[in-house]
DNA sequence: GCCGTTTTCGGCCCGACTGTTTTCAGTCG
C-alpha cells in the first residue's frame, strides 16, 4: 500500500481539482497542488509529524497542517467530504478526457446532470450538448474522439518506448534544411519512469519546413493541431509528439522552458520576477525595457537568475532551486562514471545470451569490471545446481584471465556471483559456506509478494543480514503498470542496509525503474550506498544502463552513493561486508 | 491558502491553440 504521504498527497491533489471543478479560488487550487506535491515528496513520514513539523513542509501552512492531522486522527477531511458531496467522483474522472477541463466538466453536470463516460458519450450522440455555451460541433468530436483514446489505453508509456521514437524523430528533423538545432525535451529529457507525450524542440528561422516534415513523418497517423510555432500530432503508438520551432537565438530559453517540469518553471519565472525581468520561451527580458537579456543557451538563463546550471533530471521543484543559489547542487552520476554491471544474466538460466557474448558486449561499453549472477537453485524452474553453478565459476575465471585479469591494463574484471531469491523466511539458496566461494551476491524477492507488511519487512532486513548478501535485487519488486511494488516498510529496510553495508538496487529495467526516485531520495538520507545495475537477460539489456543512471540522477545521487561507479579495490571492500575477520582474500 | 533581504497584505508563471465567441474562455503544457 501507498506510504501515509502518498496517501495525503493524492487527497489534497483531489482537493485541488474539486476546488477548480466547482469554480473555487484558483490560487487555493495551486496551493493545494503544491502541497500535495511537496508532502509526497518529504523525507519524513508526515503521519509522525506534529502541527509545527507539518509547517515546514514547504507550501503547507496552518490550515493545511490542521487537514493533515484531522486526517490521521478521524480517518477523513471533512474540507474534501463538503466538496465530495457536491461532486460526484465520476465528474472529476471526466477532466482525464483531453480537451475537457474542469469549466466544462462541470457545466456537463450542473445542466444535463453528466458524471459517468458513458453518459456523455450518450449525451454527445443525443446532441444534447449543443444547447450548452461554449460546446459546439468541433467539441463534441473532440469529446468523443479524447474518450477514445482514454480507453484505448493511450496511457503514458515506458520511458525506453518514448526514448527510441523521440531519438528517431530528432535524427529526422535535424536533417531537414533550414534546422539549426534539434533536440527532445520535456519529461523524456528529465527521464521521467513514464512519458506522456513527447516535446521536440528545434531552432530555425524559418518553420514551415519542419512541421511539413514532421506532419509527413511515417509514423505519424492524424495532426491533431499545426500552427506557426506548434505543431501536435499522434503516432501509430499512440504516443502525442509536440514540435516547437523556435528563433535560433531563443534556443536555451526555449530548450530550458520546454523541459520542465512545470513546477519547476514556476520556480525559475518567479526568481525572474523578483529580478524584474520575465521569463518566457522566448527569451529572459527586462521588464520595463522590454529588451531581451539572454537565451542563448540555458547556462546563460541559469546564471542570469543567479544560478548554476540545473541538470534536467533535477527539474522537479525537489530543492534543486534552492540548493543551486545555495552553490549546492549534487555532482550527479554520470552514465560515464559507471565502471561496471553487477546483476546480469546469462543462458545458464533464464538470459538469451551465453557468458562470452554477454562479456563481449561488457567490455564494448569500457567497463573495468562484470558481474555475472545468475539466479540459485531456489527458482525451481532456473534447473541450477551447485555443479552448474561451479562449473560456471571455472568459465568465468578462465575468461577473466583472458580478458587481462589482475592488474591487466584496461583489462576488464569478470566477477562471479549469483541472484539468489529472498525466501518468504528471508533465507536464500545456500548456506554460508558456499555463499563464500562468490566475488558478491544480489538477493531478490520473486514471489510470495503479497505477505503481511511486517512479514515482508522482516523478511527484506533478515536478508541484509546475510553477511554474504551485497546488494537488495529490484526492492520493490514493482513491474510498471502491471504490478504494484510490495507492502513492506522501506524506512525500516533502508535503516538495516545502511546498518549492515548492504547496496540497494537501481534496476535499471525500464518496466522495473527499482528502486524509484522518490525512494532513493528517501534511501539516501539513511546513508544507503546504491548499485545502478542492467539486469540484463540479453546483450541488448546492457544499454539499459542509461536508465537506471537517469533514475540514480532523479534520486540526487553522486559517485560517492554509487558502488559500482568505484575503483575495483573500493569495490571490493565494500563486497567483503566487514567479513575480513573471517579471513576471505 | 501560502508567503515575504523590496510585502503580515496583495500578490500568486506565461503563452499557444482551438472553438465558438463578434472580443474571449477554456484547456494544455
Amino acid at each position: 500500500m501507498a506510504r501515509s504521504n502518498d496517501e495525503v498527497a493524492a487527497l489534497f491533489q483531489e482537493y485541488a481539482d474539486l476546488i477548480s471543478i466547482t469554480g473555487g479560488d484558483a490560487f487555493r487550487a495551486r496551493v493545494y497542488e503544491k502541497a500535495a506535491r511537496a508532502i509526497g515528496g518529504y523525507h519524513a513520514d508526515v503521519s509522525t509529524l506534529d502541527l509545527k513539523g507539518l509547517q515546514e513542509i514547504p507550501n503547507v501552512g496552518k490550515s493545511i497542517a490542521g487537514k493533515v492531522l484531522e486526517y490521521f486522527d478521524t480517518g477523513s477531511v471533512s474540507a474534501v467530504e463538503e466538496l465530495r458531496s457536491k461532486i460526484p467522483a465520476g465528474v472529476r474522472r471526466l477532466t482525464a478526457i483531453p480537451t475537457l477541463g474542469p469549466k466544462k466538466a462541470l457545466a456537463l453536470y450542473e445542466e444535463l446532470g453528466i458524471s459517468t463516460i458513458d453518459e456523455l458519450v450518450e449525451a454527445v450522440h443525443a446532441e444534447r450538448l449543443r444547447d450548452l455555451k461554449g460546446f459546439g460541433p468541433r467539441t463534441e468530436e473532440k469529446i468523443l474522439h479524447g474518450i477514445g483514446l482514454l480507453r484505448a489505453a493511450g496511457d503514458r508509456v515506458l520511458v525506453d518506448v518514448a526514448m527510441d521514437l523521440a531519438e528517431d524523430i530528432v535524427s529526422r528533423l535535424s536533417r531537414v534544411t533550414g534546422c539549426l538545432r534539434c533536440a527532445y525535451a520535456g519529461s523524456l529529457r528529465r527521464l521521467r519512469e513514464t512519458i506522456g507525450d513527447i516535446d521536440v524542440l528545434a531552432a530555425a528561422k524559418r518553420s514551415e519546413p519542419l512541421m511539413e516534415a514532421f506532419t509527413e513523418l511515417p509514423y505519424v497517423t492524424e495532426v491533431v493541431a499545426r500552427g506557426e510555432t506548434k505543431t501536435s500530432v499522434r503516432t501509430d503508438k499512440g504516443l502525442a509528439v509536440d514540435l516547437r520551432v523556435i528563433p535560433p537565438d531563443s534556443w536555451g530559453a526555449g530548450l530550458q522552458y520546454f523541459t520542465g517540469s512545470k513546477a519547476h518553471n514556476i520556480r525559475t519565472r518567479e526568481l525572474a520576477v523578483h529580478q524584474g525581468l520575465k521569463l518566457s520561451e522566448y527569451g529572459l527580458f527586462d521588464v520595463e525595457s522590454g529588451g531581451k537579456i539572454v537565451s542563448e543557451t540555458e547556462e546563460d538563463v541559469y546564471a542570469r537568475l543567479g544560478l548554476p546550471w540545473i541538470p534536467p533530471t533535477l527539474r522537479e521543484d525537489r530543492g534543486e532551486i534552492e540548493a543551486g543559489l545555495r552553490g549546492e547542487l549534487p555532482d550527479l552520476v554520470t552514465e560515464e562514471d559507471i565502471r561496471g554491471d553487477l546483476h546480469t544474466h546469462t543462458d545458464l538460466t533464464d538470459g538469451l545470451a551465453p557468458l562470452e557474448e554477454m562479456a563481449a558486449v561488457a567490455a564494448e561499453r569500457g567497463y573495468a569490471y562484470y558481474a555475472i549472477t545468475d539466479h540459485g537453485p531456489d527458482l525451481y524452474m532456473q534447473r541450477m545446481t551447485d555443479e552448474r553453478m561451479l562449473a560456471q565459476r571455472e568459465h568465468v575465471r578462465e575468461l577473466d584471465r583472458a580478458y587481462g585479469g589482475r592488474g591487466g591494463r584496461g583489462g576488464m574484471r569478470l566477477l562471479h556471483g549469483a541472484e539468489l531469491n529472498i525466501g518468504p523466511d528471508g533465507g536464500v539458496d545456500w548456506p554460508d559456506d558456499f555463499l563464500a566461494g562468490f566475488d558478491l551476491c544480489v538477493a531478490s524477492v520473486h514471489s510470495h509478494f503479497s505477505q503481511g507488511r511486517e512479514e515482508l519487512t522482516r523478511r527484506i532486513v533478515r536478508a541484509c543480514e546475510n553477511p554474504y548478501v551485497n546488494i537488495i535485487g529490484h526492492p520493490t519488486t514493482r513491474i510498471i503498470g502491471k504490478r504494484p511494488g510490495i507492502d513492506a516498510d522501506l524506512d525500516e529496510i533502508f535503516a538495516a542496509c545502511a546498518r549492515t553495508g548492504t547496496a540497494l538496487e537501481i534496476n535499471a529495467h525500464p518496466d522495473r525503474l527499482d528502486l524509484r526516485d522518490a525512494d532513493i531520495l528517501r534511501a539516501r538520507r539513511h546513508g544507503v550506498r546504491f548499485a545502478v545495475d542492467s539486469d540484463a537477460h540479453a546483450t541488448i539489456h546492457l544499454a539499459e544502463m542509461r536508465y537506471g543512471v537517469g533514475t540514480a540522477q532523479r534520486g540526487w545521487l553522486t559517485c560517492d552513493d554509487v558502488i559500482n561507479t568505484w575503483p575495483e579495490a573500493r569495490l571490493r571492500r565494500f563486497l567483503r561486508k566487514g567479513r575480513e575477520e573471517r579471513g576471505r582474500s
